[in-house]
DNA sequence: AGCCTATCGTTGCACTTGCAACGATGTCAA
DNA sequence: TTGACATCGTTGCAAGTGCAACGATAGGCT
């Protein structure tokens, strides 16, 4: 019988924590302000950025242009994203948030920071040296 | 000006973390064996237990229900796993590896440990404790 | 036995996804 | 200026996904 580790094989253990994770925090704002990951994303990056286009969303966030055009379609019928036809270069589309959406952007960051806060504390000491894992990892 | 770091935010990096490792490993097998993410999982878990139905699959893996059948049902067409009846309990699919299956396992295997390998060595001492954080969390 | 409820794996459905192709716009050199 | 090529965001399409509902089977209670 051939046997292969699974459950201590990195890429599925890291497969397993992200998706309990994404599922964990998006469940604190999914039902209550009717908003999905990518567009999450989108609006986290438009809030520390200001304006941004699809393309530059794309490389920041590894996103697909197209998830990223359809999220912002999304976020732009509820209110809370404005689209801008670019002055300079009318093929880019500036993308930047609305009141709506900076309320929404106030409204969801403590539970972000809380969330966070209460999975660094599961890992207590050891918190240090596993954001330096991530890091290190994802730089390569 | 709302702001929220993203780019430093646990479960987005987790995310990022998880799909670049996901996406690297499973280069090393889509093309030259035709198998999926969820197929080579399923496949995985087989190589471990030997003999197991759909719901153990789902529950050991934590991947949807219709997600095992779908991908043994693949699986099966590819000639790489069995499906046979459970003796005892006519509801129960029993799945198990071909022989055809086993050789793809013992393929892909050493694939699988030298780039878990290349991955820990990017980590350097920071290896253990980093393991040691993910199994903390997926625990809880 | 007969019924009621639980559990199994599959399937229908609506939705999302990644990829490729497209029209629109920009750039640059002849 | 004109033409060739690059880049932008959107969209069509096929494939994958989660969820709910389904028929089939099992188990327990009377």
């Amino acid at each position: 019988m051939p046997q292969f580790h699974l459950e201590s094989f990195l890429p599925y253990e890291l497969a397993q924590l992200s998706e309990q994770v994404s599922r964990e925090f998006s469940a604190l704002y999914r039902e209550r302000f009717g908003i999905s990951i990518p567009e999450w994303r989108v609006m986290a990056n438009l809030s520390q950025a200001g304006t941004l286009s699809v393309r530059e969303i794309h490389t920041r966030a590894g996103m697909d242009k197209s998830k990223v055009s359809r999220a912002a379609a999304r976020l732009e019928t509820a209110g809370y994203v404005a689209k801008t036809e670019d002055a300079s270069d009318r093929r880019l589309v500036a993308l930047s948030l609305t009141e709506a959406g900076r309320g929404l952007i106030e409204e969801i960051t403590p539970l972000a920071r809380a969330y966070e806060a209460q999975v660094l504390d599961r890992l207590g000491a050891g918190a240090a040296p596993f954001r330096d894992g991530i890091r290190r990892l994802l730089d390569g």
